[in-house]
DNA sequence: CCAGACGTTGTT
DNA sequence: GTCTGG
DNA sequence: CCAGACGTTGTT
DNA sequence: GTCTGG
């Protein structure tokens, strides 16, 4: 179900990613408005990096508006553009997946699977395997390195005060595959690699959803490793909440320390 | 027709 | 247990 | 996703 | 908006 996330994407990164697309400058400044530059450059090139994206949080996405691919930032945790946008009233729940069996069924997402499809960059994702009552996070990624292209949906949504459009964005999940059953029943849906061609089908509001469903979904992932990683990943919050690149780094368990504890 | 709900994961 | 916040 | 809070009255 | 239930 990848409900956290982790994207590095710097000056090159972004260049690669959007290869023949204008980013609108708009993009940098709002990022730093929103205190979310993790990383800056002393030159006006956008990067960004976060090795623990939460649901709220903000990160950047790929839509199809105006007949070009634009990079977006937007909150994670999809809202409908027919729920209210009164910042007052808070959504019932909270969508930061999408189940892809409920897409056409579902008068919820009916209209974002037909018109506001989104590609959302990823380095890697987390998942938590239960051991009792503790959660032990395990970090799945390329063996390559490169970034992911997961499918998303968005929705876009003025908010009546500010004037801003306000972008929210899910990511959508398929059972899970032999690679990652021993840890969850549900995966996110891989579009492929960064290069690979099948994102931008997935962009294409011409493309059926089940012409692309049918090439990823439930597939093994050969492209794919996993490691176990520290707890430190799992708080949120202001308190304890880490964001460091020691997050993705591998540790052994318990067992495997030869009984230092 | 109108009114009301619209999600996920994981657990049992 | 369930809901909210990040 | 996980962590943390979850209530009230009455006071400043 | 769109789907379901009555």
């Amino acid at each position: 179900m990848c409900g956290r996330y982790v994207l590095v994407m710097d000056e090159d990164g972004i260049a690669k990613l959007i290869q023949e697309q204008d980013i609108d400058h708009e993009w940098f400044s709002r990022l730093e408005q929103e205190g979310r530059v993790l990383e800056t450059s002393s030159t006006e090139r956008p990067s960004f990096t976060s090795y623990n994206i939460a649901p709220t949080h903000l990160a950047p996405i790929v839509i199809n508006r105006s007949g070009s691919r634009q990079l977006e930032l937007a909150r994670w945790s999809f809202v409908p553009s027919f729920w209210s946008n009164d910042p007052s009233e808070n959504p019932k729940f909270s969508t930061f997946n999408a189940r892809d069996d409920k897409l056409k069924s579902s008068g919820f997402w009916r209209g974002a699977v037909e018109q506001y499809r989104c590609m959302v960059p990823a380095t890697g994702f987390y998942e938590w395997e239960k051991a009792g009552k503790e959660r032990l996070p395990h970090y799945i990624h390329r063996k390559d390195g490169e970034m992911m292209a997961l499918a998303g949906l968005y929705s876009l949504r003025a908010n009546p005060e500010t004037g801003e459009t306000l972008t929210t964005f899910t990511v959508v999940t398929t059972p899970t595959n032999r690679f990652m059953e021993p840890l969850h029943d549900r995966i996110p849906l891989v579009l492929g690699g960064i290069e690979d061609e099948l994102w931008s089908v997935w962009l294409d509001p011409r493309t059926r959803f089940e012409q692309v469903e049918r090439h990823v979904a439930s597939r093994e992932w050969p492209e794919m490793a996993m490691h176990r990683v520290s707890t430190d990943v799992n708080a949120t919050g202001k308190a304890k909440y880490k964001n460091e690149p020691g997050l993705i780094e591998p540790v052994k368990r318990v067992e495997e320390q030869g009984g230092l504890l």
